[in-house]
DNA sequence: TTGTATGCGTTATCAT
DNA sequence: ATGATAACGCATACAA
């Protein structure tokens, strides 16, 4: 690869010139621009943005950590800021947590390292002191699906604890009294403001809950299907399910499917995220949405505006889920 | 951050016997080491990999170019890619080339500018000769899905023909014969070469195509839909349906409900690619099994071998689908 | 407007 | 086994 150096020998110039039409920091003489620019293109030179980043202390790139780079919710999420970046012409590292708090420091450390301009994180695992003393270092971060209060402007967040009403009260209003819960990992404090929702959905149609009717999940699908066959099994009576994310709830329909009961006739059943995929499921499921698209964006902007300064008015912090009621209710 | 050089002040040793401990590359004293692994974790010391890797013309880290970050499809190879690198202390980049030449050539230049050891690409626009003169560079890189064979060594891919082939003859052997088919954009190698095996596998039962019942969609899940119901509206008659990958069956499997066809009794349909959700539809799909997992793992592994010298022999190269038959055919 | 010189935080090549 | 010191490729303060 040709450095800087080669291209300034080239074009008869110094090295500060040709880093300056790179740049475009100062003005550079027409004629001499022209050359330079002729030398970069004859050698193909491409500026090697690790010294860039090494010798300016800034990398245009932004780092990114979610727990899985699978799953259609992270994937909506990481596509859309890519795209707001790409626009701008900075350029995205991702990194994964695994919900693991080592590997979420882990990749927390590897992307200061990389020289990130800033970091958008959706952590689970590490706890609020880690945060705050990363808040303390000054570098740019903002905290998606969470909310910190001691640094609550680096948070995004949506209502989940709201999301979670709405999709217990919809069932109420739908006549359903005995409603089963299949929760994500209560560690989690998107799952446990998701319950907390459900609970005072209850409370407020005056509703005590059934401690038996609940079952603790692993917000993927094969915990749906055995949360629903846990529940069945116990052979207690409930004519309604709720279920804290999409993907569970695809595995309740599926174990549904299998013990026979019609959906929504005998069980209703309501999920949460409105994933891309939730109206494959037979019926069509029912479902909260959560406006990851938004928030991705928003997150984006975020930075932008922080970091690099752009003009940026509307930074939007908390957003409302909505429910999305389709044909599983 | 601290640096090596305030390491170095607080064990009392040199910059370059730090230097020895974080790399271990030749023996250090004992007694030297511990004090410089003390000042580390008193100065909370993170080597800066920017300079890491200006310095050593290394970076531990491998660049990653899909399509899209969204969808089924890459989130599970990327998640894989990156559970392969991350067991042995590399990290992966991630960039997207929105199956657009110029955004793909983008990407890749970013990697390689920003030092990576090795690129991992899943590209579909840019042309052979470029990926032929990214080879002649010297860059390390594995071709997902496609095969360049003056680059052969490079690429790691499906039989994607193979596959389209047996899509059309199960639905051959279970006795359709007017087979209707929506592909991929035909300008994409993979979607060219399962019409490929679509066609011989008609052409092996000796049945000429009825080119009214091909439709060109987009890999996506509207294109299934409006490829139904525009065969539908063509009015010739057919019992099957193929669809070149999963997302556009569902589509159609959508669009076959509102045309109130019974599936499989009325219409069979089979998809590409076995993505997670393909069993969320209903009817569960049949589809071809497309081991994204497997393909990832070979790619990191390619790497692992060629680039860091890890002692791996067996490397698949081509990999065979499978027929998955589940409820919709 | 352009050139010179220094530093960014490491690795690596010499010595010692 | 350890210490100087020169790269690595670029940005930037300071001079000219």
């Amino acid at each position: 690869m040709a450095t800087i150096y080669e291209v300034s020998e080239r074009a008869g110039v110094s090295l500060a010139t040709v880093s300056r039409v790179i740049n475009k920091t100062v003005p550079v003489r027409e004629s001499t621009r022209i050359k330079v620019e002729a030398a970069m293109r004859e050698l193909g030179y491409r500026p090697n943005s690790v010294a860039q980043s090494l010798a300016s202390n800034r990398s245009n790139s932004i780092g990114i950590v979610v727990s899985e780079l699978g799953g259609p919710f992270y994937g909506e999420l990481l596509s859309r800021i890519e795209n707001e970046f790409r626009a701008v012409g900075k350029h995205v590292i991702i990194a994964a947590g695994h919900s693991n708090a080592e590997l979420e420091r882990d990749s927390i450390e590897f992307l200061q390292s990389r020289n990130c301009d800033a970091l958008i994180l959706h952590v689970e695992s590490v706890d609020d002191k880690y945060l705050e003393d990363l808040a303390a270092t000054g570098l740019p971060f903002v905290l998606i699906n969470r909310m910190v209060p001691s640094i609550a402007e680096h948070c995004i967040t949506l209502d989940n604890e709201q999301g979670g009403f709405l999709a217990t009260e919809h069932l109420l209003q739908l006549g359903h009294r005995d409603i089963a819960y299949i929760s994500g990992p209560l560690w989690k404090h998107d799952a446990e403001e998701r319950y907390t929702g459900h609970q005072s959905a209850l409370a407020s149609y005056g509703i005590e809950e059934d401690k038996t009717l609940f079952y603790e999940g692993d917000f993927q699908e094969t915990g749906g299907e055995q949360g629903l066959a846990h529940l069945l099994a116990q052979g207690k009576k409930f004519t309604a399910l709720v279920c804290a994310n999409d993907e569970m709830a695809a595995g309740a329909i599926t174990a549904a499917h299998e013990a026979d009961l019609a959906i929504p006739e005998q069980l209703a059943v309501i999920g949460f995220d409105n994933i891309n995929f939730s109206h494959y499921t037979y019926p069509k499921l029912t479902t909260i949405d959560y406006p990851v698209a938004e928030i991705g964006e928003m997150a984006a902007r975020w930075v932008l505006k922080r970091v690099y300064q752009r003009p940026i008015d509307d930074l939007e912090v908390l957003f409302a889920p909505q429910l999305i009621v389709r044909d599983s209710t």
